[in-house]
DNA sequence: CTATGTTTAAGCAGGG
DNA sequence: CCCTGCTTAAACATAG
């Protein structure tokens, strides 16, 4: 069924339609676009609006969205109620946008320090800050529908319906990144997920599947076990320290490449002892698409060892077991700080130019030995910021999870995205929705969504 | 049992 | 056309 995310630009006038009636959504007005915006479009906007011809509407500049969702109080806040201390919604505040301002932050907290990230970053506390508690969001408008389909075929479902235009990959992520000790439960992905995003209060089971499998399928996820103070069922998932920027162009539509480690940790006792296990281990985690990168120097941290070892090739090897991280401890988080920023912060590089491929690499000195440099082949223009690149949804989202007080969903953030009409959509994709109408089947889903980054080159 | 995790496999789309 | 990334579906396996 549907593919990827995919969207290709499109009638943004429907969307606009969309908006216009949107039910509600309405509401970008103020929005913090600061931070975000800017920085985000920034880029891109030189990007050959070969879609769909931005209208410029709404200025993209700014326009951001906002709204205030919240209601505080109320109802339907927290439906779920896992472990977040949550606040109570309502006291807020609004100074949300304080922190768009920084711009980025986001990476900053993490970036900073490492361990920082814990304690200092923003408030992060728990494990997955505060997010859940407030999702009034949906609440409204489709609210009741809680259940899922149906039929609306209509059009002003809002976008609320409609998938976002991320990978389940770039939401496990997001939520990651954001995610104050940069480790999440299963349960705290999947929260975090249908907090942000009302689309995935729907079907739950297809796409909670889809998240599981890209837990354990790709490499750039670890498990780490759960330390033994917090009881419960899985364990914790965090980024593989050297998965990297994986969406370094700051879209998070898709990948360029696949971060794929070959590494196989034989943990210690190598259970089974599987032929695999190199002693050695040396890590090399190479993206697919490429030349592969090896790492040298691992972090000692564990890296998981090949989820699917040679896969497609030889079959016969049969995975070893030992997935996990030896962790110790949870604490020791397989550097946060590290990916956070190249996953934040864009590095500033000034796009290379697709010509030079390598430039880049040097320039997150940091990180460069461990992320990969590559680059993509494909990147032509994109470059950090994206309208959709998390750090938008991140820079709003953090803001309030810090303050905890609206959390604007995607919609809201997206607002600008698609929203708006304008432009950002275009940037970035174009916007198709075809929610709905569509799909007998289900509903909302519509296929497609995202539209490619700015690559319009064909 | 249910929530978690792993895997395999099919199909689609983007891109070279 | 082929490779790669992603999404789904599903069968299993395991832990709480």
């Amino acid at each position: 069924m549907l593919s990827a995310v995919k969207m290709e630009g499109h009638d943004h006038a429907d969307w606009s339609g969309y908006y216009g009636d949107a039910e509600g959504y309405s509401s970008f007005g103020s929005l913090t676009a600061g931070g975000l915006g800017m920085t985000t479009m920034g880029g891109y906007m030189s990007a050959p609006p070969g879609m769909s011809g931005l209208p410029g509407g709404g200025g993209m500049a700014g326009s951001p969205v906002n709204v205030s969702y919240m209601n505080p109080g109320g109802g339907g806040v927290s439906h779920h109620h896992h472990a977040v201390p949550g606040m109570s919604p309502g006291t807020g505040a609004m100074h949300a946008m304080g922190a768009a301002a920084g711009g980025m932050m986001s990476a900053g907290g993490g970036s900073t320090s490492p361990l920082g990230a814990q304690s200092a970053s923003m408030n992060a506390l728990t494990p997955y800050g505060g997010v859940s508690v407030m999702s009034p969001v949906y609440g409204g408008h489709q609210a009741n529908l809680g259940r899922a389909r149906e039929p609306p075929k209509s059009y002003r479902r809002s976008y609320t319906h409609a998938k976002p235009p991320y990978s389940y990959i770039s939401l496990i992520t997001m939520a990651l990144q954001q995610s104050g000790s940069k480790m999440l439960t299963l349960n705290e992905i999947y929260q975090w997920i249908m907090d942000l995003f009302p689309f995935y209060r729907q079907n739950q089971q297809r796409w909670q599947n889809s998240i599981r499998h890209s837990l354990s399928f790709n490499d750039c996820f670890i498990k780490v076990p759960r330390s033994s103070d917090k009881p419960g069922k899985g364990s914790f998932w965090a980024l593989h320290p050297d998965s990297g920027n994986m969406f370094e162009n700051g879209c998070y539509l898709r990948r360029q490449k696949r971060f794929k480690c070959e590494i196989k940790v034989c943990k210690e006792p190598a259970a089974g002892g599987k032929p695999s296990c190199e002693a050695g281990a040396v890590a090399s985690c190479t993206d697919s698409r490429g030349a592969g990168t090896e790492s040298p120097q691992v972090h000692a941290s564990p890296v998981k060892e090949t989820k699917r070892a040679a896969a497609a090739a030889a079959s016969e090897s049969k995975p070893l077991r030992a997935h996990e991280v030896s962790t110790t401890s949870p604490a020791r988080l397989p550097s946060p700080a590290l990916q956070t920023h190249q996953l934040f912060a864009h590095h500033h590089h000034p796009h290379h130019h697709p010509n030079h491929p390598h430039s880049v690499l040097v320039h997150d000195a940091h990180t460069a030995g461990q992320l990969k440099p590559e680059h993509h082949p494909l990147h032509h223009h994109y470059s950090f910021n994206h309208p959709f690149s998390i750090n938008n949804l991140m820079s709003e989202q953090q803001s309030h999870q810090q303050h905890r007080m609206d959390l604007r969903t995607y919609d809201q953030v997206m607002g600008y995205g698609y929203g708006s009409t304008a432009g950002s959509g275009a940037l970035c994709m174009g916007p198709k929705a075809s929610f709905d109408g569509s799909t007998p089947a289900d509903t909302s889903y519509y296929q497609g969504v995202y539209s490619r980054p700015v690559m319009n080159s064909t």
